[in-house]
DNA sequence: GTGAAAGCGCTAACAT
DNA sequence: ATGTTAGCGCTTTCAC
């Protein structure tokens, strides 16, 4: 591996000079710096990132932590983050929690260790105050307790809420919901939501008709299974994302029941898989690709800036998407 | 940030007997290990593993270079890579080139600056020999022209003459190839597994039969309009991934055909989509997760090892899984 | 404008 | 068994 000492002995500098060269430091000599940056050109030198960011503090690297990189959710997400990442000159680790506390917390101290500039989480539990010893920078994609952190997500309240009033509007009351997780920050929003529209309109909710399981496809084929066995099945079902509302869908297929016409289905996040000619599942839109590129940008922002912009809270709008389940 | 000195002054030792200690060297005693082990622990030190990748020149670092994390059947890839990858200790850079040679040449030259300790490769063009000047280790998932690396992929051509004979058992025999760009090893494997399947069937290929665009779901959709526009419209078609597939299916229903009936599909990969009860599209399985495990673990072997498993091949089998749309 | 030298946090060879 | 020291590849004072 060349050196940056190397390259001096080549240039017939002192190596201190190549680094300024390098560096686009102002003292140099315009002329030695031509003739250095052209040979580390030609000799196809890169200068060790390892041994920059040891002196100077700063990798230029972040971590990315998701709880499923298979729900295509968060490869929307990942993508957004990575191309501005690309853009300001930051490497992104990707850190799949697998909805597990353990790995969760491990992977921040591997970070930690790693030197990462920051972090973008979408949580997948509450971190009380450890946090702060963790890391320095972060963004949260995702509702947060602790008011020191930035994050950025959408108004899941409100989202939810334009999905069953919508569902309300079209003449159902009995309105059940398939959850994810119970303590995760976005299904209790949009339970909230859900609720909130019902009482808005008055509707009573049969306890059995909230359903909590966890954001995976199969988990809401086995609410829906679960909601169609009760006695008073529901005429509309929204779930806490596409996925389960995917499921959920093939549940009542599997009845033999028809969609829309015998329950009505609306999911969230929109997936793009949500958009198929064959499922046409309305749902509550995130500007994914989007999120993921403001994540990215707010948290250089944080790294580089300081204390002032911290504890933002940038709650971006949902969109219902209305299509052929509801 | 504690360092090492710090806590060697805490425990009243050196800091190279803080070092030992953690780094479980069997001259220290064990009674001065316990005491600092104890005391690292209480005041939550992590070795700054930057400051060892220099010393060790090892980072416990790699990079996945993928085309597209949204095309669900990398984050299948990347899910096995990070399991795997984190159970032996290794983080995982996420680098997703976009289908972009530029930055799938950028990626590696900042893998490089960054001492990953190898790559796992989806690549998306030929390196020609320039390659070896930037990685140690490496694993491909795909076909690969330079004898040097190990790769590991399914056998493309076997896939694709399974799923173009079962088409032509079917009693199919104007049958269409939809392709992603022409360059890509896969592609160009796909192609020919079904070239040959006609050809051995005597069946001739109509040259137009014959379309290329990209990967995606879009061009999808566009080649198979095309196709349906021409005087003699395929009776099936065998696209080159499942994205392409479902893009052709929604050709063929906005032109008020049916499938199979009047029109058959197959797809390749079996992402999770492939199997919704709307979609049950047939495809060719690859064992996505497992590759990603598979190339993971080769290339710590490759890493450890040395030269003596370079130039593996891995080939493994593909499946035909016939569902609803042939 | 350039060189010499210190030091980032750690490991490992060399002493003792 | 433990301490001392060199050095990984770089940036950044401090001299000149």
């Amino acid at each position: 591996m060349l050196t940056i000492k190397d390259l001096a002995k080549k240039a017939g500098v002192s190596y201190a000079t190549v680094s300024r060269a390098l560096n686009n430091h102002p003292e140099v000599n315009e002329e030695t710096r031509r003739k250095i940056v052209k040979l580390a050109g030609d000799c196809g030198y890169r200068p060790n990132a390892i041994a920059q960011g040891l002196v100077k503090k700063e990798t230029k690297t972040i971590g990315l932590l998701i709880p499923d990189i298979t729900n295509p959710f968060y490869p929307e997400i990942a993508r957004g983050v990575e191309d501005a990442a690309n853009e300001t000159g930051y490497t992104v680790f990707l850190c799949n929690t697998n909805w597990s506390v353990e790995r969760e917390l491990n992977y921040l101290t591997v970070l930690k260790q790693k030197q990462v500039d920051g972090i973008i989480i979408a949580p997948i539990h509450d971190f009380k105050d450890h946090f702060d010893l963790w890391v320095k920078s972060a963004v949260f994609i995702s509702r947060v307790n602790f008011p020191k952190y930035t994050s950025i997500l959408i108004d899941n309240i409100r989202g939810s809420q334009m999905a069953v009033e919508y569902l309300i509007n079209k003449g159902h009351c009995h309105i059940a919901f398939i959850g994810g997780q119970k303590h995760i920050w976005d299904n209790q929003d949009r339970l909230q939501g859900y609720q909130q529209a019902m009482a808005m309109h008055n509707l009573a909710i049969n306890p059995v008709y909230i359903q909590n399981g966890d954001f995976k496809r199969e988990s809401g084929h086995v609410m829906m299974k679960k909601l169609l066995a009760c006695e008073a099945p529901p005429s509309a079902v929204f779930a806490a994302n596409d996925l389960l509302a995917l499921g959920a869908i093939q549940a009542i297929n599997e009845q033999g029941l028809a969609i829309p016409k015998d329950i009505a289905v609306v999911g969230f996040d929109d997936i793009e898989f949500a958009s198929l000619p064959e499922i046409q599942l309305t749902t509550v839109a995130q500007p994914k690709y989007d999120m993921g590129k403001l994540a990215l940008l707010t948290l250089i922002d944080q790294i580089k800036g300081g204390d002032d912009i911290l504890n933002k809270k940038i709650l971006l709008e949902p969109e219902l998407v209305i299509r052929k389940t509801s």
